[in-house]
This record gives structure tokens, C-alpha cells and sequence, in this order.
DNA sequence: TTAAAATTGACCGGTAGTCAGTCATTTAAA
DNA sequence: TTTAAATGACTGACTACCGGTCAATTTTAA
């Protein structure tokens, strides 16, 4: 026998040694031996931990928005209003600290649009549903205090999809000039609706 | 002097030629080589009216969605209340007959996200600022008529963006079943709210 | 010592994009 | 009317380069 190196553990050595490196560049103009080179191992050695270039990028967004959501959900249990917590959800698609994730989510997204593979769908299905639990129990609590109307509830997965919306469009058009602006005033004039009032 | 060709048409000619073979095979699996052939020219010329392979996908989506444009402002004039005027705007993100352009509108996203344009870039900003200007007037229209409460306004790009999240979640995830149903469900619970009770 | 595991980089097949040359048509001089 | 010059359009062989493979080599535990 031979030492049994933990394959996960170096998948994401790996994937975050050369983090800086797609985030700079985008995989675009990236190639295997810069990253391998980066990495300090063979060209070869990148296929024994991933399938492929993007193999990378997708470990890389998996590791960071792990992270990114044990940050957020300390945030959130913090606040105290539904607004509050709800507008805490969506500052990832601003918030300066996030920009790294963000350029690399974007990567991310486009990967899985043109090249759908079976565990990235499963992947991102799964931080879908997580996410839009997380919301819904977000809402659910607002109405359960009194503080929203009852069918709130049916809005949450269109005011969830709304910050994948907003994302894409500032991303890719120049049409949404400040993100938070946008997010707080629909965010706010929504409240002004689904809010009891007392 | 020589022949002088219509650049512009012909740029056209060769973008619709081929298509069908954009739509079944995806930017990903498709060599310039497979293009000209089907476009019944040299490779070289490929070139001589296309920076890359991307330029060719961002031709077609540019015909493919004026077209779209025209047939959906025809239906939307035809319907009378404003949120099946809504409704209609967002038949794009499940209509069978779109599927298509949606296909296409997929990779478009996709390419824009990691390979950014300036021209790609004024092109989309265009078309999101002209179909949310359509979507603000549909709200207006109906603010106006004494449908809708007035702050209903504020929202008109969220919902809007809502449509691109949608889009992507529904592409991206196998999270969404029924796209149609989702969409019907936030329309419909956010009129609740925002329609003016008589 | 040994054998399995891990690593490696030379190599291969294939592709995007280039460019030197050809072709077809128009213009204008004779 | 003829023909030579001019030029835009077109072409595909060619190049540079890259992702991915694999036979050879090194490392390590038993």
C-alpha cells in the first residue's frame, strides 16, 4: 500500500491555491498549466481532482458560498425585523467583501448554462432550495409574528428569484447603475403592501 | 472597383443559416468549420463578417428577438387588464414556440457573462431598458385606469427582474417544475396587494 | 523489497483564427 | 469595343496553442 492522500482535502488545496488566479482572469483566458503551474503540481495531477477547467471553478464557488453562508446566517439571526433580515439576504449582490464570490458565481452560472453536468445542476439546485427554505421560514416568522399578511408566503420564491434577476441584469447590462438602491426600493415599497398595519 | 456586398444583410444571411445547428448543438460543440460549411462558405470568410464564434450566437439572438418583440407587442395591445398584459410579457420564459429563442437567449447569457463586449453589453442594456420601459407603461397604464395603487410603480423593476431570475433559476435548477405555475402564483398574489379595491 | 498509489510532462488530436494568394467584377484607358 | 488595371470578396492550408491522455517515474507504506 501506498499513502492514501485525502482526495477531497486536496481537491479544494488545490481549487483555493489558484482562487486569485480565476478571479483575475476568468477561466476565459486561463489555462490548465498556469493553473497547474500556480498550484505547484503537474499538468497531469489536475486530472486525477478534476474533470475539468470548470471542474475547478465549481469547487471553488462550493467552498466559497459554504462560507459565504455560515456568515450570512450569523447576520441574519441577528436582526430583528423581517425587513431587515430580508434585506440582509440579498446584500451579497453589492456588498463590497462579496465581490470575489460574486465574480466567480458569475462564472459559475455561465458554466452551468452551457455545459449542464449532472452534479453542478444537483449543486445548485440544492443551494436553491436551501436558500429559498431559508427565506420562506423568513417570511413565514413575519407573518406568525403578526407582522406580515397571510399570503406573503406565496411571494417568496418571486422575491427570492428576484435577487438572481437583479444580479444577471447588473452583471450584464448597465442599465442598473447602484444594486442596493434598487434592491431597497423594492424591498421597501413591497413591505409597504404585504405589512399589516396595525 | 469590385463587387460590394451588403455587410450587413449578409452578416444576416449567414447568422439564420446556421442557426438550427446553434440550437441543437450549443456554442460548445460547434467548430467554425461545421458553420461555414453550413453556411455554404469558406472559414476564412467567417471571419470576414464575425469576430468570433460568440458574434455569430449574438446575431442571431439580435434577429431572433426583434422578431419576438414585435409578435409579443401585437398580443399584449390585443388584452385588456393589465395583469394579463403582465402575464403575457412573461409567456417568453416557458412558451413552447419560444423555445428557441430561449435556447439561444440561454447561450447569449451565457457568452455575455464571461466574454464581455462593449457591443454585447450596449445591446443588452438597450433591450432591458426598452422592455422595462414597456413594463412600466403596462403599470402606468393600469395606475392610471385606478387598477393599481400608485406606489405599484416602484416595483415595476423588481417584477421585470423577476422575469430574468425566473429564467434562470428554471435553466440553471431543477428546482422550478413548472415555470408557467410560478409565475402565475407571484403575478397573482402580488395583484392581490397592489390592485385597488373597489 | 515490493507493489500500489501518486505524480509527471511529453505527446496527441483538434480547433480558433490568420494570411497569402485567387477569383470575379467593375472601371477606364486605348 | 476591347482589354488591362484595380480592388473587394473569398478561400483553405497553415500556425499556434490548448485541453486532455498516458507511459514512465517517483514516492511511500507495509
Amino acid at each position: 500500500m501506498a499513502i492514501i492522500v485525502d482526495k477531497v482535502q486536496k481537491r479544494k488545496d488545490i481549487a483555493l491555491s489558484c482562487k486569485g488566479l480565476f478571479f483575475q482572469n476568468g477561466i476565459k483566458d486561463l489555462t490548465i498549466s498556469e493553473v497547474a503551474k500556480t498550484a505547484g503540481i503537474g499538468k497531469g495531477t489536475i486530472y486525477e481532482y478534476f474533470k475539468n477547467k470548470e471542474d475547478i471553478v465549481f469547487e471553488i464557488v462550493n467552498i466559497l458560498l459554504l462560507e459565504h453562508d455560515i456568515r450570512k446566517n450569523e447576520r441574519i439571526e441577528n436582526l430583528n425585523s423581517t425587513k431587515e433580515k430580508i434585506k440582509e439576504f440579498f446584500t451579497f449582490f453589492y456588498n463590497e467583501e462579496d465581490a470575489e464570490l460574486r465574480e466567480l458565481y458569475k462564472e459559475f452560472i455561465s458554466i452551468s448554462l452551457t455545459t449542464p453536468n449532472e452534479e453542478m445542476i444537483e449543486f445548485q439546485s440544492q443551494c436553491s432550495k436551501n436558500y429559498f427554505n431559508w427565506f420562506e421560514n423568513i417570511i413565514q416568522e413575519g407573518i406568525d409574528r403578526g407582522e406580515l399578511a397571510l399570503s406573503s408566503k406565496n411571494l417568496a420564491r418571486g422575491v427570492f428569484v428576484f435577487g438572481e434577476g437583479i444580479f444577471i441584469s447588473s452583471v450584464g447590462t448597465n442599465t442598473i447603475v447602484d444594486v442596493k438602491e434598487e434592491i431597497d426600493k423594492f424591498v421597501d415599497t413591497l413591505f409597504e403592501f404585504i405589512e399589516v398595519k396595525r
